[in-house]
DNA sequence: TCATCACCTGGAGA
DNA sequence: ATCTCCAGGTGAT
């Protein structure tokens, strides 16, 4: 079996995408909506609490010919080189959605510590494989919540974008299936309009739970590796602040350049740069 | 249209 | 111990 073939699960959980997993006697566990995912590296097998067919590993996807596409030049190149198991994951949206709402200026860790509150706290308590989880709670359940119940979980300023993108599901104007069957552009117009999602969340939730794999999400570590190693390329559009404008021309010269699994290349060239810098997963 | 700034909170570094 | 600063941004001036 070819090295890119296989899928490195500490690589993969530990590169930013998901925060709801622990690792337990060499063994992952990890909340994915109202199901929990339990998978070990060596043999690869995966096993959950709901029998619901979901590839949250993506092995649909062709890798030979998404390396293939996003192997433009010695960047991506060196970063899939020390990174071959890495992949893109296929999370529940609404878990998702929420995560990365929560995700704004946050540390990982931050991030981590207030999603497991809210599990805690909202989700339904089972036991799988021995251990004690937490599912992730549905919209009806947050959207029902209060505030303060939400602060509760250390969400600060972020409670009140999580209510009412919760009551944006419940109410209907955020329809994931429909996001899914939509265009990129399409998608991220309706998301961008909930109150609390941004073109840099908007592009993560599209990435890691809708299909997405043209979206590109640009943050500060993004912005640093794009001025760092393609400033010949981005020149003009890279400013200090990042204004809506500049995030869309950037956005466009990066599917010119990395091609239509652009997202894949963010992932290898995110995971790489943080590496770099030694900066803590989960 | 664009640039600044405040914002909850917890953890790391001074 | 106490303080400052920052963290995968966003919304409001």
């Amino acid at each position: 079996m070819q090295e890119f073939k296989k899928i490195d699960l500490d690589t993969t959980i530990n590169s930013g995408q998901v925060f709801l997993w622990d690792k337990i006697d060499d063994t992952w566990y990890g909340v994915d909506g109202s199901n929990i995912l339990k998978i070990t590296q060596d043999p690869f097998k995966i096993s959950s609490s709901e029998k619901k067919a979901s590839d949250f590993f993506r092995q649909d996807d062709n890798m030979e010919k998404i390396l293939q596409s996003i192997k433009k030049d010695k960047i991506v190149k060196d970063a899939v080189l020390r990174f071959p198991g890495l992949r893109l994951l296929r999370q529940d949206p609404f878990q998702c959605y929420i995560s990365f709402i929560c995700s704004s200026n946050a540390s990982i860790q931050n991030i981590k510590q207030m999603l497991k509150k809210i599990t805690i706290k909202f989700g339904k308590r089972i036991i799988f494989g021995g251990h004690e989880f937490h599912t992730f709670p549905s919209a009806r359940k947050l959207a029902n919540s209060t505030i303060a119940e939400l602060s509760s979980c250390g969400l600060g300023f972020r409670a009140k974008y999580v209510k009412k993108a919760s009551q944006d599901v419940v109410s209907g104007r955020i329809d994931f299936n429909y996001l899914k069957k939509s265009d990129y552009k399409t998608a991220k117009n309706v998301l961008v309009d909930v109150y609390g999602i941004g073109d840099k969340i908007a592009d993560c939730i599209l990435l890691f739970s809708l299909e997405k794999i043209e979206a590109f999400p640009v943050d500060r570590w993004t912005l640093r590796i794009l001025r760092k190693y393609y400033f010949d390329l981005f020149d003009e559009s890279i400013s200090r602040s990042i204004t809506k404008k500049k995030y869309e021309e950037i956005h466009e010269k990066i599917v010119r350049h990395f091609g239509p699994f652009a997202g894949y290349s963010q992932q290898f060239l995110f995971k790489m740069e943080r590496e770099l810098n030694n900066k803590k997963w989960l």
